[in-house]
Order: structure tokens, then sequence, then C-alpha cells
DNA sequence: TCGTGTTCCATACCAACGGTACGTACCCAG
DNA sequence: CTGGGTACGTACCGTTGGTATGGAACACGA
């Protein structure tokens, strides 16, 4: 690959040089530094194009030590993936240990969440091009172990504190509004982070979200119930 | 390309047999040919595992003719996505054409809009590849002028007709709203349509968002106004 | 310490891909 | 009938992800 001028009418001794400096140091660090220079690159250019040659270029190897350890470009890629998703989870939650209160809580996880998707590796790798290269289905499976785990934990607390059924919330319901806020704070989060003026931006989501958020606290304080999946046509008005 | 048992060493003889069944018929139907081709092949399999071979092969032409309709794939691609999306847009006006009351036509669109995101080809297509093979930016530019225009000015009849102020609301925090639905119809819909039952899972995410309206509603009875932006921390409690 | 298996990785190679260069058949204005 | 533009087909290229092969370094029991 883009060696043409190299070592060639030798092929079968031994070539020698295997590293200049040093390799095979600790226990396999080659995959831990494959995996950080892929999410590097891959955050920088996207997916489709960082090539593996300038991957294990950059990380003074060669294919065959990445094809040691991942078993193809897409592999290496859900590596990355899983580390910066781990990471964001981290930091979310770092964000809202301290609050007790449902509604402070939902509004810290707001915050944290705004803050973790205006962070460029996270865009790229997670919204941009997560679904497309894992598919949706192995990507939502990922997503579901972490922040969107969170997530579901949040707006549980928030409908439980709400005084509609005192304890038990229809796990599928659950489900269901916890999809609706996470798809609308990524949303508004990824053109947070493509705004122009990023905090400005952020400061309204948080407005239009913590409205929404009004607005339910004001159904729970009326006793409005929530809905029921099974019933018919009831939803507004 | 995978040809290699053909007429190869008489290169500069013109070959003859351009085509069996008539090329060159009406003005450029070529183009479409293509452009219909290739929505199919995205559509099935993806951006990235369709080949320009593939598209060529199935609409009975060879790669000179793309290449002199489009740029590249992308552009190609960026044909099919304009196409699918003009499509999605008919589809959701067609369905909140008679509905005039703002909340009935709210309910109306967030109908159109689960269906519309449950077809194949919008969700791999628009929704999945979209991103990625665009880019954000280009991505936005193209949704904000079919399908998330549509939700813009629903948005707007809500927020105007609710008692909040009469007429005139923020244009950025009507954007900002907008994106917020937007995202959360969006992700809601595609987990609708990944869903084993997505009937029951459409009904599901029609009451989560109806009750959330209902909570906006029920704020725009007790009068309270819309959030402002410019105004520091208040928005949830 | 000597095999011997296993881990780890380099080298060389390949088929398929997107893209390009160039030629040619056709149409139409002059 | 001729020149130029349109609409393709054909052949070829560089790069890409992936594979086959083999060797060097370690682990470890005999």
């Amino acid at each position: 690959m883009s060696k043409p001028a190299a070592a060639r009418l030798i092929p079968k001794v031994p070539t020698k040089v295997p590293r200049v400096g040093a390799r095979r140091t600790t226990r396999s660090s080659t995959k831990r530094e494959l995996v950080a220079v892929a999410e590097e690159l891959f955050a920088e250019q996207g997916y489709p194009a960082t090539s593996l040659d300038q991957i294990v270029g950059q990380a003074q190897v060669t294919k065959g030590a990445l094809y040691h350890h991942f078993s193809g470009k897409q592999a290496l890629f859900e590596a990355v993936f899983e580390r910066v998703e781990a990471e964001a989870r981290a930091s979310i939650q770092a964000g809202l240990k301290d609050q007790r209160d449902p509604w402070l809580k939902a509004q810290a996880g707001l915050r944290a969440f705004l803050d973790v998707v205006q962070q460029p590796a996270y865009r790229r790798i997670v919204v941009l091009d997560g679904p497309s290269v894992l598919g949706y289905e192995r990507f939502r499976e990922q997503e579901e172990r972490s922040t969107f785990a969170i997530v579901v934990e949040i707006v549980r607390a928030v409908l439980t504190a709400g005084e509609w059924d005192d304890g038990e919330v229809d796990e599928e319901m659950l489900q269901t509004f916890t999809r609706v806020f996470f798809g609308a704070m990524s949303s508004a989060g990824t053109s947070v982070a493509s705004s122009d003026d990023p905090a400005l931006a952020a400061q309204r989501v948080e407005a239009a979200l913590g409205f929404i958020l009004t607005g339910l606290r004001s159904l729970a304080d009326a006793g409005v119930p929530l809905p029921d999946p099974a019933a018919g046509r009831d939803s507004a008005r």
C-alpha cells in the first residue's frame, strides 16, 4: 500500500527490521493503541473516509496486527463506538449524581447530555456514523446499554414522582416516553452542536424541553392519568 | 468489472453491439431509470453495500451513462434522496390537508409521519444513510426544505393557536420547538418501524406524544407564557 | 533446555470498488 | 454535409478492505 519502493525481491528471508521502537511492550497495548488512533481518525474524517492503511500507519503497526485483534473494519469501529459511548455515559452520570429531586435530575441530565452531544467524537462516531455502520438494530442495542439506560431511569423517576399512579408505571409506555425524549434531546442536541452560537442554542433547547416538562408536571398536579396504550383514539384534545 | 471473458484484444475497432433492446429511446429516460434503480437498491442494501456496477447493470447501461448524468455515487444518492423526501412530503401533506384545528392537524401530521417513517425506503435512505452520506449540514438543508418545513408550520399553528401571546411567536424558539418535536417523532417513528408490532408501537407513540401535547395545552389554557430564551435558568419546575 | 503450542504480528497478494480517459454513435443547427 | 454538442460504451487505473502465509516471541510442561 503506497510503498512500492521497498524490499521486494527478497521475499522468503526474514526481512528483519520488525520495528524500530521495540514493539511487543506490555500485554497487547497494540489493541488499545489501534482503538485510540481509530477513534481519532473516525472522529475527524468519518468512517468511510478513514482507511485501514491510515490507521495502521499512524499506529505504527501493519494490517496483520489489526486483523489479529479485530475481525475487520466494522469490528474496530464497534470497539471505538463502545469506548465513546462509555465515556459519554460516565460523563452524564457524573453530571447528575448529586441531584435527588426527579425534575432537577432530569434538568441536570439534559444539560449533561447537551454537553456530550457537542463533543465532535460523539457526534461523528455515535450519532452520525453509528447507525449507518452498525445497522439500526445493533446501534440500538449498544445505545440502550449506555446513554439510553440513563434516560430511562430519569424518565422513570419523573413519571413515578408525579402523582400519576403511585408506584408502578407501564414498562412499555415508559420505554416509549424515553424514546420520545431521547430522540428529542438527540436531535435538538445535534442541532445545538452545529449552531453558530451553541451556548445560546443550548439555552433555547433547555427552555423548550423545560417548558414541555412543566406541561407534564401540570398534568401530574391536575391528576390527569398517564395514557393507556390499549385505549383507542384519545391522544390530543 | 467482472467480465474478463469478452472481446479483449480488439481494442480499437468499434466493438459494436451497443445494446440489444434499443437504447436511446425518449429524452434521457436513462437518468430517471438510474434514479429508480438506485432508489430500489439503496433502499434494499444501503448505500455502502450497493455498487455502481450493480446499479448500471440493473439499469441496462454502463458507467459511462451514469457519470454522464451524475458527478459520482454521492450525487446519484442525492437525487434519490430528494425524490424520496419529496414523496414523503407529499404523503404527509395529503394526510393533513383537511384538518383545520391546529391540534387535530398536529395529530394527523403525527400519524402521517409515523406512516412515512415505516416505509423501508424512507428509513434506509433518509433516516439511516442520509446524514452519513450527505454530511449533517447538507442533510439538514434538504430536510428543512421538505418534511421539516411541514412540521414547522404545524408547530407554529399550535403555538399561535394556544392563547400564549396573541399572534407573534419568537422565530428562533419556534425553530427550536420544531427541532425537538421533529427529533422526537423521528426517533419514535424509527423505533416503531423496527418494532415487532408496529401498529401497537405507533399507538403508544401517538399516546405519548398526545399526552405531551395535552400538557402543553393545559399550560396554554392556564396562561403560562412561552419560555423566553433570553432569560436565565427557569426551565423545569 | 528442549520441544511445542499459542499469541502476536509483518509481508505479499487479491478481487472489488469508485472514478477517469477516451472513443464513438447520434442529433440538430448552419 | 459539416461542425459541435449530447449521450453514452469501453478500457483502464489507484485505492480499498480483506486474506493467506509464515515467522518471531513468549508460555510451559517434560
